[in-house]
RNA sequence: GCCCUGAUAGUGUAGCGGAUAUCACGUAGGACUGCGGAUCCUAUUACCCGGGUUCAAGUCCCGGUCAGGGCACCA
């Protein structure tokens, strides 16, 4: 509906100009006024046509408005200053919103462009961390919000199989005492990591163990010990799966490296890029890419004779490329200069280079975290933190059996990180404090609370969903404000799918659940002349706030 | 040293070159609590510094300052 005024207010603009004589601009520029004394819509497009036509903007404005004709959607158009300001017939609109909005509300039809997303792909050495957890929640969103905006998305977790820091781990097995079972840990991603960490701490005292470590790569790049590797991996990687399900976190496909290495494709790439004419030798295998504006080669093969990250990267990509129209990556702004090295050969080999969604940091106050140094909050921890906080905010509040008060604060325990992340921009630097993190005084605990809020008004009103919209029936104040906030929703899922950005969703559904708020408490609904116009309005916010919510993989209680 | 990213109220944050800069927390008042108070209303305080481009700059460009990150035969 948001988009149908537009392109009224467009069409009725157009036609004035055309008979005014003027020449219409490609794009007539429309932004929504500050307040809504200045109306729903405005276009400055006499600003525009003031520099082609040599006359002052008001004047334009001033012969648009003799002709122009209002559509019948609009009350009435009227000029502030150069603005032409749009007012929308809220009785017609509404009513119509109201009609249109499903169960789906926000999705948009499929767009037959498919979409490859890779997210989260952390080494399984060991539990997520509070720093993975970043690259999970905007990864898992954006997937869900361009799944909503019509496209066709497989995610993926690119799994490191091989690197030295998984060798690290096979070398612990099968040198220091004890099966994985024996490390301490409720979960296997645990064990695993505090066997990492041993090896570190090993490695420290003795810097011979790592021609030791090189070894095993090279044979394992041969094909030894594969069970050993396949087994260290699928052990962390249940423990993170775990945790990710329980994030509400879902990868459709898991993309192991080695294969990369095992069916030949690293070495065909790199046979490849050697006929691109960019690669050069000493004692490694390299890819020259000053042309490109960058100053540091990217090695492509250890002296030994092993692949590296990068290289078998660029197999990967290869491999997406033929998979998806679009390609994006969520990764951690360290690896921009990997990542560019990686998309400038991708492109040298004919491949899709991928977008690229880089997030910064998040710290602890002390500083960075490191699994190597077994320094780091899991995120299982902070989930369970999480549960635990909510659930003495439910008691506190209401007296409910246990199994259905732990529900509720799984939910609100899970919305209050998931939240944490989403609504911040990526290119933000976080510093974490549990507080922050946890808060359920405000944040993502209220727009839970205000669906719950609609879910409890319409059972209470035993509404049905048949109920009639009265004539005569046309929002003012918070009312209106919340009906244009409806209205807007798809317009908000599309434009953030279109700039791979998560926070305006988050953004969204605070602003609606404050509005919402803000309603309930000022306009009755039960009892009064528009019962039936309102609970339908209540049951459309109801559906748009599940839906924001979900797009965020956040669960909206009926009751909390 | 070179490269990338940030800088907006006490704190955290949003902001497509356009009209009075968003939201949350905090603080201080207040409301109502008969559709559930995890509520509502009011007040409070901000675009790092210096140049430039433009009819119009928080937004674009150049130069600083501070903060984070990168510059591996790690990932």
């Amino acid at each position: 509906m948001f988009r149908y005024i537009e392109k009224e207010a467009r069409d009725s603009i157009t036609a004035a100009l055309e008979k005014l004589g003027i020449k219409v601009p490609p794009e007539i520029k429309l932004e929504e006024p500050p307040n809504p004394q200045l109306g729903d819509l405005a276009s400055t497009v006499s600003f525009e046509l003031a520099g082609k036509l040599r006359r002052a903007p008001i004047e334009i404005t001033a012969d648009i408005m003799s002709v122009i004709e209002t559509p019948e959607i609009f009350e009435t158009i009227e000029s502030k200053g150069p603005y032409i300001n749009f007012f929308v017939d809220y009785g017609r609109f509404s009513s119509r919103l109201l009609e249109s909005i499903q169960d789906d509300y926000g999705s948009h039809p499929p767009r037959d462009e498919r979409v490859i997303l890779e997210h989260t792909s952390a080494n399984p050495n060991g539990p997520l961390h509070i720093g993975h957890i970043r690259n999970a929640i905007i990864g898992d969103s954006l997937a869900r919000i361009l799944r909503m905006a019509g496209y066709d998305v497989e995610t993926q977790y690119y799994v490191n199989d091989m690197g030295r820091q998984i060798a690290m781990i096979v070398w612990g097995l099968l040198n220091l005492d004890g099966d994985l079972e024996d490390y301490p840990g409720d979960k296997m991603d645990h064990r695993v990591g505090k066997l990492y960490f041993e090896v570190n701490q090993r490695l420290k005292e003795n810097p011979g163990i790592r021609d030791e470590v090189d070894e095993l790569i090279r044979k394992y790049e041969a094909g030894e010990n594969e069970e050993l590797f396949r087994k260290v991996v699928e052990y962390c990687l249940s423990g993170m799966e775990e945790t990710m399900k329980r994030l509400h976190v879902h990868h459709d496909r898991f993309v192991w490296e080695g294969q990369f290495v095992r069916d030949g494709t690293v070495d065909r790439v790199i046979e490849s890029l050697r006929k691109t004419g960019y690669t050069g030798e000493n004692d490694v295998l390299y890819l020259d890419l000053e042309e490109f504006g960058l100053e540091k080669e990217l090695v492509l093969t250890r002296s030994d004779g092993t692949s590296l990250y990068s290289t078998r990267d660029i197999a990967y990509h290869l491999q997406k490329s033929e998979e998806g129209d679009v390609i994006i990556d969520v990764l951690g702004s360290d690896h921009k200069l990997a990542a560019e090295q990686v998309g400038i050969a991708v492109e040298l080999l004919g491949g899709k280079r991928p977008e690229v969604i880089f997030y910064e940091f998040i710290t602890l106050p002390e500083g960075s975290m490191s699994t190597r140094r077994g320094v780091f909050i899991s995120v299982d921890e902070l989930m369970d933190e999480a549960h635990s906080r909510a659930l003495h905010e439910v008691k506190k509040r209401r007296d409910l059996p246990d199994d259905v008060a732990d529900d509720i604060a799984e939910s609100i325990g899970n919305g209050a990180i998931r939240y944490y992340i989403a609504r911040l921009s990526p290119e933000k630097h976080i510093v974490f404090r549990w507080d922050d993190a946890l808060s359920f005084e405000r944040g993502c605990a209220s727009i839970q609370y205000a669906h719950a809020r609609a879910c409890k008004l319409l059972e209470k009103a035993s509404f049905t969903g048949e109920e009639d919209i009265e004539d005569g029936w046309k929002p003012e104040g918070d009312e209106r404000e919340l009906v244009r906030l409806l209205a807007r929703f798809p317009v908000v899922v599309e434009e953030s799918a279109l700039a791979r950005r998560v926070h305006p969703v988050a953004q969204y559904a605070q602003d609606l659940a404050n509005t919402f708020n803000s309603f309930y408490r000022s306009t009755p609904v039960i009892g009064s002349d528009f019962e039936g116009a309102r609970l339908r309005l209540v049951d459309s916010v109801r559906k748009t706030l599940r839906n924001a919510l979900n797009l965020l993989g956040i669960h909206a209680p009926e009751t909390m």
